[in-house]
Order: C-alpha cells, then sequence, then structure tokens
DNA sequence: CGTAGACTTGACGCCTCTCAACGTTAGTGG
DNA sequence: CCACTAACGTTGAGAGGCGTCAAGTCTACG
C-alpha cells in the first residue's frame, strides 16, 4: 500500500493539483507523480522543515499550513525570503547546489508533500509536461522576486504593508477561502523583517490603515478584515507586474 | 551553411561554454544545441533585445557586451532587475508566460545567442543534462533574486554599493579579465536604480571610497580599481549566501 | 494567575532623499 | 578640429521617513 494512500491524499483526488505540479497531468501521469510523492507526520509550529546547509534531496509542496523560508546574514539574524501557502513549492532556490541555501520553518502545524529531486529529475524527462510545470514555477518565484525587489528599492512603508496584503488575500482567493477576512500566520516581526521594515513601522502602517478605515479591528491583531479594497489597492501603488499577478489586469501590454 | 559558422562561434569554441548552457553536454550534444542556436547582428548601445509585452519566443545567451534588464512601474519609471554580462541567460524570469514580463537593453555592443523556447524545450527532453541545466541556472538566479532582496532590506548605501562592485569582480574574474580593473558600462543612475539608492547617494560613496583608499582614482568615473579588496570585503558586510557565490567559503555550513 | 513573548505607542535622531547648482564628458555638426 | 549641447556626474544644504530606544499594554500558555 502506498504511503499516499495510507493518507487519502493523491494528487488526483487533492483539490490544489491545478494550482501544484500536477497541473496539466493526465490521470495517468498523476499517478506516477504520486509514486514518487511521500507524506509523512505533519510539521509542528516552530519546527524545520529542512535547514540551511542540509544535504538537498528533495524540493516540497505544502499541502495546509504556512512555512516561511529564510536565510542567515553573517550576523546571524534571518533574511525571510518568502511565506509559502498551500499548493506552493519550496527549495527550488536551491536547484544545482548541493545543500540548501535556505531554512524552511513551519508557521503552523503544515503538511507537505515532498518530492525527492532524483526520482523528479527522472519522471520530467519521461512527462515532458512534468518539467515544463517545474520551469513555470520556477519563472514564477523569480518574477515574484523580482517584483519585492521593486517594493524593497521603491515603495514607501505604507506601500508595502498594502501591497503584502493585497498578495495575501488574493493567494487566499485562489485557494477558495475569503479574501476579504483571513488570519496571518506570521508575527509583525517577521512581517517586518520580509518587507524590510522596522516592527515599530509595521505596527504604526496597521494602527494608520484601521484608523482610516482601510481595514477593519478585529480586535485581535492576526485577525485581518479588508474593508476597502480599492482604496487598499491605491495605497499599494501596485506596479504592472503585481497587477497582472492579482489578476487586476488580463495581459501586460506592449510599451 | 549553418548561421553559426558564419561567425564561427559555435558552443564547442565558445570560451564561455563552461559558464554557460553548454556545461556538461558532450561535443556531440552541443552540436545538437548550437543546431538550434541563433546568432544574429550585433545589437547597439540603447537598442532593446526584447521589450516588456513582447511574445516570449526566445530565452537569449549573452556573447559579449552588457544588457540591462526591467521592468516598468504604473508611474513609468523602470526598475532594474539586473546586469547581464557573457554566459549569462535572459529571459527565464517570463517562463510560464506568453509574454516577456521585463524589458532588456544593450548598455553597449552587444552580441547574443538567441535560443528559440520550442526547440529548446524539444531539445532538453531529449538531453536530460540540458535540462538540469537550464534550471540550475534559474535556480541560481532565484539565489541571486534573494540576496538582492537580502540587500535591499538591511544594507546601507556603503554595504551596497561595496557589495555590487564585488559581485562584478568576481563576475569578470570568472570570465578571465581583471578582478581588480574593470569599466563599468552601467550608468551612475542604472547602478542606483538597481541598489535602490538616489545618484547622489551612489556618487558620494563612490567619493568616499576613493578618499578611504579602497578604490583609485582613475581619472574617470567609468573606471574602476579596487585597491584594498579585503577592506572592501569588510565593508560589503557580506551575507553567507554572498560569500558562497564569490567563492570566499567553500560551502554553506549548517548552522 | 503569573510570566514571557508579542504588540503598540511615543520621542528622538540619523541616513538617505530631494532640490539646486555646478562641473565634466561624450557625441554632433559646422 | 573645435564649438555646442545634452546627458552624465559631483557636491552642498535642508528636510523627512523610518529606525532605534524606551516604556507600557496585551495575549497566550504553563
Amino acid at each position: 500500500m502506498n504511503q499516499h494512500m495510507r493518507h487519502n491524499t493523491a494528487c488526483k483526488t487533492c483539490s490544489l493539483s491545478p494550482l501544484c505540479l500536477p497541473v496539466s497531468l493526465s490521470f495517468s501521469e498523476m499517478d506516477r507523480l504520486d509514486d514518487i510523492i511521500e507524506r509523512g507526520r505533519p510539521i509542528e509550529k516552530g519546527q524545520y522543515l529542512f535547514r540551511q546547509g542540509d544535504p538537498m534531496e528533495s524540493v516540497f509542496a505544502i499541502r495546509t499550513g504556512t512555512i516561511k523560508s529564510f536565510a542567515l546574514t553573517r550576523a546571524g539574524e534571518e533574511q525571510i525570503t518568502g511565506f509559502h501557502l498551500p499548493s506552493e513549492i519550496l527549495g527550488l532556490s536551491s536547484f544545482g547546489t548541493q545543500h540548501h541555501q535556505v531554512s524552511a520553518r513551519a508557521l503552523e502545524t503544515t503538511n507537505v508533500c515532498e518530492i525527492p529531486l532524483e526520482h523528479l529529475e527522472r519522471l520530467s524527462s519521461q512527462l515532458p509536461e512534468l518539467g515544463r510545470q517545474v520551469m513555470r514555477v520556477m519563472g514564477r518565484e523569480i518574477r515574484e522576486d523580482q517584483q519585492m525587489m521593486l517594493l524593497l528599492s521603491k515603495k514607501s512603508a505604507e506601500e508595502r504593508l498594502a501591497s503584502f496584503l493585497l498578495s495575501l488575500a488574493q493567494r487566499f482567493k485562489r485557494r477558495g477561502y475569503s479574501e476579504h477576512n483571513f488570519r496571518l500566520t506570521m508575527s509583525r516581526s517577521d512581517m517586518a523583517n520580509y518587507l524590510g521594515l522596522a516592527v515599530e513601522t509595521v505596527s504604526r502602517v496597521f494602527t494608520r490603515l484601521q484608523k482610516s478605515g482601510i481595514i477593519a479591528d478585529t480586535g485581535s491583531a492576526r485577525e485581518v478584515h479588508i474593508a476597502d479594497q480599492k482604496r487598499l489597492c491605491d495605497m499599494a501603488s501596485l506596479s504592472e507586474g503585481e497587477r497582472v499577478e492579482l489578476g487586476l489586469i488580463e495581459t501586460t501590454t506592449t510599451h
């Protein structure tokens, strides 16, 4: 009996597969992918999925939960490089190296699908559509990182937080959750780190967003209710590329 | 007669191939790669290789020269996402989309190898090592972009410029040029844009670097002579990941 | 119920941006 | 070959956004 049968979680029956690696695979191809996927026990909050320097043997798809990935600076502080939601793929940035270049840690109880690299490479050469999907996912990650570079080099604190909240909202929406009400799984400090701000600045901007009625006071710092999405968009000063990712415009226009 | 024969520039005879796509291909495999590569006329300074929104049909390897790639913000200003030197691959960030997500423009007369996507995908499934190399290149790009995120969110103006100069020095060295003397092909304004600084700040830091004797005054703003590499390294506050890329340490250690 | 960590708020200072003026270089056409 | 000009680069003064420090409040969990 396959491991994934034990957990009753095959790609074929997973609601996330249209967002994940199996997209555009046939049922029989999905079966072959399922055969190489390992689904272990849940990762508890605070546990590491892998650490910077660990031998790189697998990539991971998130099934439920949230993971943050981060690199260490020389001073030993962390630089968060991303928050990962269900269906997103983790570990691609270490492709071509023997060791993981970042650490990955659970922000809440998280279930992942582990995909051993060795098997993935073999299967990719047999299923061209799978290899293509891996490249598409990597391409998207590059674009997102470059959006992030834009955010960090050109945007004010308000614009950064607004962009971040809209990005989260859109990602929740695509996964079938509310785009207006959601729970932040990361701390203010994690957000600040990711957005290149001080914790205090993040806190102040949240307060300002509430006072201006753009987000509602839910009583809890981690609960977000977006009350005025349009004004939040205005505040974010979204770039062309961000608007594409958020589905606000169809395709990039020529300039 | 093949086009690449006309220009006497086959992968097999190209000094850059160990840094480029053909790495670890056999001679006969390189021939097959050569067959799908198109090598057109040089791109003059200021000309576009492609523009944001153009249909994406190829990726490009740089043979000689420098290309900057950049995205457009809503206000119409550009955000430079990278400077590309010989052997580097351009266009990967648009993988999985129909259109280029960035524009690419020559900073000096530049020769490129054009690799049509359609052929590359077909050949990749026949030569697994080629597909793996494409993924390695994409992995490296993700890591570099994440280094850049760290630079933009945590480093001071001095640290940014020092890191940038060291990165260029290392890349020139790997291509067989001096790592201590080189010519900047980009303007102060391009550097400032890329590093998330104002032009004036870049200029001031250059002046400071000269006054402290870390770089020598060459008489020209575009000519750089690194006089004290060690102090430049100290000034850059390099992260673990940067030190790996610069070859200062062998492998990432476990933490 | 107590404590540690997370979050908020205020005061203050500094790094870098902006604005402005000026010097320098490179490209153009007479 | 030189004059002209636009782009590029440098330098200074002033201002503001955000980081830092400090204190206090809130929340989660043992």
